[in-house]
DNA sequence: ATAAAGAGGTTAAACGTTTAATTGATTTTT
DNA sequence: AAAAATCAATTAAACGTTTAACCTCTTTAT
């Protein structure tokens, strides 16, 4: 490959001289300038960004973190999308965007050591299971610039989904609609899972509805199989719900399948209302009400706020930035009264 | 940062013995190993994978391009799993994974330059729309190791879905349940597409069928406002098609909302199926009947070829390896005679 | 006329590694 | 006992950049 040295030979200047008219420092003429530029063209010279890195200590490359269990971060459309908003802003800015993993060549590391070695700008905690687990918060708690999405730690900016709102929306519109039996099967244990639960509480306490704890099942996010389970087990309830809420819309084709093995059907028997507004949600049948996630607003200010910190523009210590969403309607919720 | 020098001064040896160590080489005494070892840990030494690659010329990094003028490549199911497929298994070989964009920094660039001023090992052409497009070429003819999906290239091993295959157990599927005319929205103009519809019209010759001009429509992939309008194009024909194959699974979509405005019915009125076999397919009303893609052997080969290719286990110029998928049978395709 | 300032360079060190060449001590071979 | 081989370490150069410090020559100010 052509370096810096090919240049300065070929243009009979120092290697120091090349470097500064590249980088158009002023202490460098005109004139000069424009003949390295022309030369380094010619020669094909394309910069080194190792070597430029291990004197400037700027990669210019952000770490991706996707940390959970099954190894499909990918493949759940909320957070490809989210991923892809970020992606598109990053490289607009000049990032590049690399998956931290643990390991590099044959050394094995934590994901914290993985962005020191490979000396990220900075990460994007982008999915994980457990922001309790160890190797997140070594992380979280490190000097690495790092933003999350859901999740508030110290130093490091937070993007939320307004999970509040989103659930006062679901809530609010089950109510509307007539129901008073609304039950919750919520996803595992996490900041938003508590938030969403609180919201679930509030909102029904607002309205003057009983929050009954056999109304309010722990399953798992993106799971349809766990969901199944659950929904047959609260429609065979007593006194059982008019409404269920789901923890996504991807686990509401769990909840689906269930009523379809015990023969019910959705609105009619049971009404069901998902979480997150993926495509898939739009196609099910019957359409699923759902509250959409600003997925391309999520990863976009994820990105600005991520390179913000990088340049000091922010600390991390900032509010979190609060994305709202919206309820998509669908015909999942059968209206029970006329107003 | 602590380094290699800090590990020197603190066991009292030469930096050259502390990287012979840490890299196990054999001319170091395994006291003195184990010692640099226990340091290296105790001062939490990790190294610098800049200085390493400078010198060794490896990064262990592979670029992965996604180039579509959409910028969407991720929130497409069927790549999103390749890509995550791809992803594990070069993770599980110490390879991390960056996305190649046109720019680092403030400097604008090709992505061949890219490539090179990363230094990545090799590249995986994951997505593209066009791989005429001179830029993909520039990559693709240069001496980076690459491989690409459902594109065969001088030197670059490639991993095929067997669209061959794919297309000819549709065509077939609909023979068997009595169909005779059969239309085809083909997608964009591509290898993969003209294989498509080779296997289309070879199948119906094979079947003693007339291939008709106005029963082939080209239209776009992962595009479902297109496929709307080529569909309902296609049922207002005099003599109208009783099965449409169209582009993808996705664009499927589309069609269903033609049928839907023209007040028709799947598969009472019109029979389709879809390709690729992405998750959504599934819970279309009806189920699609399509050629599910096995992304997760595709991704998996694909990560396995680069590696070999990087490790010259093999060359460039290897038969393109092909991946089978299977018809996945819904119910979106009326079945017109008794057997 | 002389000092100060500025313009346009160069030199050399540094970033954190790897590795070829070398050295000195110990062991083995003959 | 001398020569050869082996072992375990060191020295120094190199990878391709950036940048502080320095130098020389003009230009400007006094």
């Amino acid at each position: 490959m052509v370096s810096i040295k090919d240049i300065a030979s070929a243009c009979g200047v120092s290697i120091a001289t090349v470097s500064k008219a590249l980088n158009n420092h002023k202490d460098v003429s005109e004139a000069t300038k424009a003949m390295i530029r022309e030369t380094a063209k010619k020669l094909g010279y394309l910069p080194n960004s190792q070597a430029r890195a291990l004197k400037t200590n700027r990669t210019y490359n952000l770490g991706v973190l996707f940390a959970e269990q099954a190894n499909s971060g990918l493949t759940h459309s909320h957070f490809a999308a989210v991923l892809n908003s970020f992606k598109n802003e990053a490289e607009s800015n000049g990032y590049d965007i690399t998956f931290i993993s643990r390991q590099i060549g044959d050394n094995k590391m934590t994901f914290y050591e993985h962005c020191i070695c490979r000396n990220v700008d900075g990460v994007f905690v982008a999915c994980v299971d457990d922001f309790e687990d160890s190797e997140i918060t070594e992380l979280l708690n490190s000097s690495v610039p790092t933003v999350s999405i859901d999740n508030k730690s110290p130093n490091c900016p937070a993007i939320v989904s307004n999970n509040e709102f989103g659930m006062k929306s679901l809530v609010e519109y089950a109510y509307k609609m007539g129901h008073r039996k609304i039950a919750y099967i919520y996803g595992d244990t996490s900041a938003v899972t508590s938030t969403r639960v609180k919201s679930y509480e509030d909102t029904l306490n607002s309205l003057n509805i009983n929050v009954r704890s056999d109304y309010m099942l722990q399953g798992r996010y993106h799971d349809p199989i766990t969901t199944e389970k659950l929904a047959a087990q609260l429609v065979k309830l007593d006194d059982p719900p008019t409404c269920i809420i789901l923890p996504d819309d991807f686990s509401a084709v769990g909840a689906i399948t269930a009523f379809e093995k015990l023969n019910m059907s959705v609105p009619e028997d049971i009404s069901i209302m998902g979480y997150d507004g993926i495509i898939l949600s739009q196609f099910l049948n019957p359409k699923l009400t759902t509250f959409r996630q600003d997925t391309e607003r999520i990863g976009k200010e994820a990105a600005k706020q991520l390179i913000a910190l990088i340049r000091k523009e922010i600390t991390g210590n900032t509010v979190p930035v609060v994305i709202d969403g919206n309820l998509e309607e669908g015909s999942s919720v059968k209206k029970l009264i006329d107003d």
